[in-house]
RNA sequence: GGUCCGUUCGUCUAGUUGGCCCAGGACGUUAGGUUUUCAUCCUAGAAAUCAGGGGUUCGAAUCCCCUACGGACUACCA
């Protein structure tokens, strides 16, 4: 595939909560079409809705991409020729664009009140008029500098009456946008509305008019955003014209909407809380509530894993490989190849990708996660309070916790995982699973198991190989069930029918607490 | 209500220039195998009359039309 020269993408977040993984998709498809084609990818904060600012939110969308290892080549955070990159600080740039539309006569004042704009409202759903607009149908009856006489207009902006600024749009025109993944979309110019650009009460313009500002600006070359901002795409392009950057304009991508898993409809963050799966990349807590959002960090995920997740949802390289990293998926992705439906997001599908990612992992890899949650698990008292004992040398032997990470890293998904499949490392069964005991458990095996811990102690090699050939060869002679002994042996050690080879665990915990574990399990299992 | 966008197994999807597709892969699911156990792993299977209907064509999931359904948007929010 052909490079594409000059690449500038951007991801445009509103500072108004956490960032959800809608939007980090497409942020995600915006840095990879920027890597693909040797581009640039910023970063910019569209914060012009001052009443809608959440504290932590910018400081949450740059810790997010710094987690997930998503680099911006600009923006809020990095800085870059092309700055300031927060709207809020580009309040001057503008106004004189607001002025400049004023003056063509391509836009005007409006002074009418919410009220006023709520009755007019009112007063069209009464007439059953097709349109509830502000638009030519309708603006001749509102107050604004259209209708009022040029002095009248004047008093009031003098007055410090507040006003907006609307932007003309004019009936009988089709306005085509072509969209580099639907394709050609139409639009009657007659169904748009006189969209506000700018607002007296706070100096700040609407989103439409800083996009398109901003993204002239810093010549931004293909625009890729949710599907959401399709139907305002027509009226972008006729902003371009209105400003004569027709020829400028950059391309646009509308991306796929991601679905809730269950039902239909965009994914929220109420469906996180319902179905119990995180919406969020990192935790979040509500500065005003206080209320706690799950993280795919916190919940356990490998950044690598959420990468790639995400990239599968709309998108998919057209062969059967499904495990990419960042840089590969840099490589092949192209928008060509993006799909125009909706993607419900899927639970089961995370989980598996995490899964893969864990077990590619190397044991050295993941070693830390394993050590912090032996440190909790101490610190916690669990493994008793004796510095010198059994657990507490297991512990600072890193050899052996590689290995016993070599043992059970495959049964897992998670590295929280860790202390299910591995406690009996660590702390010996005070009571073993009934269930097995019923099944497994008889008179006769207190004795068999004593004559295991007969070979065991006179074995000087406690190698799993060694002991498993040796213990295999006294129940074969003496004609013993296999899957009984085994089982019963396996519960004495592990308190149930569960973990890796048992042997492997005996070499781990050593002789003697083998033995112990034998010793207490006969005298405490009766039947 | 209006406008726009969409519609292939339960889910994510392959299928882009019509024939190799009575539709392939993955997740999930079922069965079997491996294992002393659970998990992993391996093998096999079920699962989409390609939303429905009508065309065009020797031939359509792929082109055209209509219908249905779903979604997004419709703020001095982004």
């Amino acid at each position: 595939m052909s490079k594409i020269e000059n690449v500038r993408v951007r991801f445009a977040p509103s500072p108004t909560g956490p960032l959800h993984i809608g939007g980090v998709r497409t942020a995600l498809f915006n840095y990879l079409f920027a890597k693909k084609h040797g581009g640039a990818f910023l970063l910019r904060i569209e914060d012009t809705d001052s009443t809608r600012f959440v504290e932590g939110a910018e400081a949450y969308i740059l810790e997010a991409f710094a987690w997930l290892g998503i680099a911006f080549d600009e923006g809020v955070g990095i800085g870059g020729p092309y700055g300031p990159y927060k709207q809020s600080e580009r309040k001057s740039i503008y106004k004189k664009y607001v002025d400049e539309l004023l003056e063509k006569g391509l836009a005007y004042y409006a002074f009418d009140t919410p009220e006023e704009l709520d009755a007019m409202r009112k007063r069209l759903e009464a007439e059953k008029s097709r349109s509830l607009q502000y638009d030519a149908s309708t603006r001749q009856d509102m107050k604004n500098s259209l209708t009022l006489s040029p002095e009248e207009v004047k008093e009031k902006i003098e007055n410090g009456t507040n006003y907006v600024v609307r932007m003309k749009i004019d009936p009988g025109e089709t306005l085509v946008v072509n969209d580099l993944i639907r394709g050609k979309v139409e639009v009657q110019s007659d169904i748009l509305d006189d969209k506000v650009l700018y607002k007296s009460s706070d100096g700040l313009p609407t989103y439409h008019l800083a996009n398109i500002v901003d993204d002239h600006c810093m010549k931004i070359s293909h625009v890729i955003r949710g599907e959401e901002w399709l139907p305002s795409a027509p009226l972008h392009v006729l902003l371009y014209r209105y400003l004569g950057w027709s020829e400028s304009m950059p391309a646009f991508a509308h991306l796929p909407l991601l679905l809730k898993p269950d039902g239909n409809g965009k994914l929220s963050k109420r469906d996180g809380d319902r179905l119990g799966f995180p919406v969020f990349p990192l935790q979040w807590k509500d500065p005003k509530t206080g209320d706690f959002s799950q993280g795919y960090r916190e919940n356990g995920y490998f950044p690598e894993a959420v990468v790639n997740m995400l990239a599968f949802l709309g998108w998919n390289p057209g062969t059967e490989q499904e495990l990419f990293s960042l840089e590969e998926l840099a490589e092949v992705f192209s928008l060509e190849r993006v799909n125009k439906s909706g993607a419900k997001f899927n639970l089961d599908k995370a989980l598996w990708y995490n899964q893969q990612y864990l077990h590619k992992k190397s044991n050295e890899a993941i070693l830390p996660a394993f050590k912090s949650i032996l440190k909790e698990k101490w610190d916690t008292g669990v493994m008793g309070e004796d510095a010198k004992n059994e657990a507490a040398i297991l512990i600072s032997n890193e050899k052996k916790l590689l290995q016993i990470i070599g043992l059970v890293k495959e049964r897992m998904h998670f590295t929280k995982e860790f202390w299910e499949q591995t406690y009996f490392f660590f702390v010996a069964p005070t009571t073993f699973d009934e269930k097995v005991i019923k099944k497994r458990w008889s008179a006769e095996t207190p004795t068999h198991l004593q004559q295991i811990v007969a070979l065991i102690a006179e074995e000087p090699n406690m190698d799993a190989t060694v002991l498993e050939n040796k213990v295999n060869l006294f129940i074969e002679n003496n004609a013993l069930n296999m899957g009984k002994i085994m089982n019963c042996l396996r519960l004495s050690l592990v308190g149930t029918s569960m973990g890796p080879h048992l042997w492997d665990i005996v070499e781990i915990i050593g002789k003697e607490e083998t033995i112990k574990r034998i010793d207490f399990a006969c005298k405490t299992i009766s039947c």
